[in-house]
DNA sequence: GCACAACCTGAGGCGGTCCTCAAGTTTGTT
DNA sequence: AACAAACTTGAGGACCGCCTCAGGTTGTGC
């Protein structure tokens, strides 16, 4: 957590606030590699100050995402209380329609490097709930939902401009495959979940 | 087609085969954004010769990767010798290994703007059989296939460090999504063509 | 072996982004 | 009101990749 020993003074507050709000907007218009001028610019301050609130890039894209996680937890919580696979269904759709809406965030979950996936435990029960049910094959795990979201984030940015909704289809089909009735073997063995951490990490 | 009403000279012609067989390198390792600079460098020869023979970078990549629409082809027509289905993985297989061994084209046919995707006839064929098999869904379209191609395009270069051969398992699932016993109602009606070129133009 | 066309060279200008820091301004405190 | 600490400012240096062009070099045809 961002605990500060001090308040920020109140200006400095104000420009903090200004800041991550012309970020946000501008992460989900234009992507993660805006220009830091650009944001400042924006948010009607200079770049000085820009950089002694956030020395580092990383630090603005966590503070603007950062409410990405709870956000992503209450649409898992509200996945639970229907049936299981429509909740499985329901749960990817929902977070499809995050990144379709904001370019920052599609980038985010699935540009390896600086990616944190979110409601891990959450994400378990939807699954385990699925394949009690019989609808979800056996043999999926937790990590290859990562093939979900990284599937569908290039499709929704190539997609964006000419049909925004265009995912639903491929997801569909992605889903399809997800369905215990399709189930063929599987080649590979699933990711390790430390085979996914290092992935994420963006390991060379 | 780039004959020429002139030969090249011959050191013109060396030089040039030399930035290919550079850039064909680069591309394949580092991507296609590579610092033009860096490929005449390494192919022994100053920036300007690049520049005159490679006016536009698009050229230079349009140069490297023209063998890959035969190369593609050649897939897709040993496809048709084999049963329906099995016809159509083996396609989709050797695709995906050759975005797996070049990062440089996996950008390329995944990337909206200045793609261009091959083999449309002989892929229209594999799909025709398949469906005919019964294997294949049929509400299945030609276009769909492109989700196939961005799908893993993406998986392909986020594991590619960790576990390269990881897309297998990715594209299994996706398979299985297009067998006919899977089908479920599809949201979203497929691409019509030209939205599709309009996609891979990168259309704003 | 001469002359001209074809070709090569690379320093340098341009535009862009990153990041720093010394000097100036604002805020909170006493 | 006055002071110290907190904060802001923006010009400017560093780096990078793109692209040009005037001048030098090489190949080819006669």
């Amino acid at each position: 957590m961002t605990t500060r020993a001090r308040p920020l003074r109140k200006d400095a507050r104000r420009n903090r606030d200004r800041l991550v709000e012309s970020a946000r907007a501008l992460f989900a218009r234009q992507g993660l590699d805006v220009a830091l001028e650009e944001i400042a610019r924006a948010a009607g301050v200079s770049i000085g100050t820009l950089y002694n609130h956030f020395p580092r890039r990383a630090d603005l894209v966590e503070e603007v995402f950062a409410d990405r996680v709870d956000t992503v937890a209450r649409i898992a919580e509200h996945a639970l209380t229907l049936e299981p696979w429509p909740g499985l269904v329901h749960f990817l759709e929902r977070v499809c329609e995050l990144q379709a809406a904001d370019r920052g965030y599609n980038e985010l979950v699935s540009r390896p490097a600086g990616a944190h996936r979110h409601g891990y435990e959450l994400m378990s029960r939807i699954l385990a709930r699925a394949k009690e049910d019989g609808a979800l094959r056996a043999d999926i795990t937790l990590e290859d939902m990562a093939f979900v979201t990284w599937g569908t984030s290039r499709t929704v940015e190539a997609v964006g401009a000419v049909r925004p909704e265009l995912w639903r289809r491929h997801l569909a089909i992605l889903l399809d495959g997800l369905r215990a009735d399709a189930a063929h073997p599987l080649p590979e063995p699933p990711m390790r979940p430390e085979e996914l951490a290092r992935v994420l990490r963006g390991d060379c």
